[in-house]
DNA sequence: AAATCTTCTTGAACTGGATTAACTTGTCGG
DNA sequence: CCGACAAGTTAATCCAGTTCAAGAAGATTT
């Protein structure tokens, strides 16, 4: 399959886009090869674009107060990752987003998001499914962490994702799920005994 | 301000309805008096409404597996609120959503939304914008639950929201920023001595 | 205005998970 | 294939926040 076709594919699976309006919409998006340990999004700087992960791991994360890293985010094959709150105002971001290995990306930048949400019904459509899916996404994680034990959040995680759980690293994991790399260490030690 | 006037103008500040969109998007939205301490949804039953808050307060809440309360959000004058998840997937619910006092709502059910969308751009504009303040919302709590401590959050939130501090109970507000009511009512007091 | 229920407070004992620190194992560029 | 740094482990100690328990102060109903 083309590395459009994989987007093509989950554009279909959420609306309907006729050839022509696929064809264009894809025209708003450039293909970027990205290294492991590249950043894609910074602090600092207002992120100009959204990506679309066509293969690859990727990874969001802040620096707290006390400079520990805390994941935000991870975005493996056929999933979008950007800052979403400095993308959206187009405010200086506060995440870094940096490749876990080497990744395709497709990227669509802000004012061409923009132009084609006004142009075009469809188009809005995909990009309301989108907000609506990390909206409900993001509600389900607050909920989780609110209600459930450090064990109870990475079994959870295990199961849900288990080839996300495969393929990053331990502490970016600890840190996704709100505990430190000691502890979740010991969980999984806790874990293959049992 | 008729009812409505208050709705027009949180569309009117986000996107632009032309005057016959706005007066046919009314048509959609029932006014419904909430009594305090009555359900607008509740666990097991698919949600068919969102609400638009015109004046009350509304609390979302899930029960944890050992029966405590876990506030998701809240809702006061001008805010939107419904279980975003069941909502959007029409699943039945996992919350109860419950007036703190005596409120008025509009309404529109999802079968009406989703023609709105599909038959009007501008509307699909405005959900689109919906969601995407509700994600970015959902973001920042994520961060805000993984980089802070109990105390900070609790400072933060009478910084960012003190109507709503001011409006809800201890408990309720304890089980939101993901603490116990024991242990904010001695943050509390603490900071009243400092 | 008494009775009942709901919310809030206070303090003592406890614990899930953090911190610190030293060590082991991987990984990969040269 | 080696040197260096990144990632994961283990164990001792510590603490932010919970749990338990009992009472005080508001609300709401009769």
């Amino acid at each position: 399959m083309s590395t459009t076709g994989q987007l093509q594919q989950h554009i279909l699976r959420r609306t309907h886009f006729s050839e022509v309006e696929l064809a264009e919409f894809f025209t708003a998006f450039r293909q970027v090869r990205v290294k492991k340990r590249q950043f894609i999004v910074q602090p600092e700087f207002v992120p100009k674009h959204r990506f679309y992960v066509v293969q690859g791991c990727l990874r969001a994360y802040v620096i707290g107060d006390e400079g520990q890293e805390h994941t935000i985010q991870f975005a493996i094959d056929d999933w979008w990752i950007t800052d979403y709150n400095s993308y959206i105002y187009q405010q200086p971001a506060s995440m870094f987003i940096m490749a876990l290995e080497d990744s395709i990306v497709l990227q669509i930048d802000y004012e061409t998001e923009q132009r084609l949400k006004q142009q075009c019904h469809a188009y809005e459509t995909y990009f309301r499914i989108l907000a609506e899916t990390t909206a409900a996404h993001m509600a389900r994680r607050v909920i989780t962490n609110l209600t459930k034990t450090a064990e109870q959040r990475y079994e959870m995680f295990l199961e849900r994702y288990p080839d996300v759980a495969a393929k990053v690293p331990q502490y970016a994991l600890a840190s996704y799920l709100g505990m430190t790399t000691e502890y979740l260490s010991k969980l999984r030690h806790k874990r293959l005994k049992s």
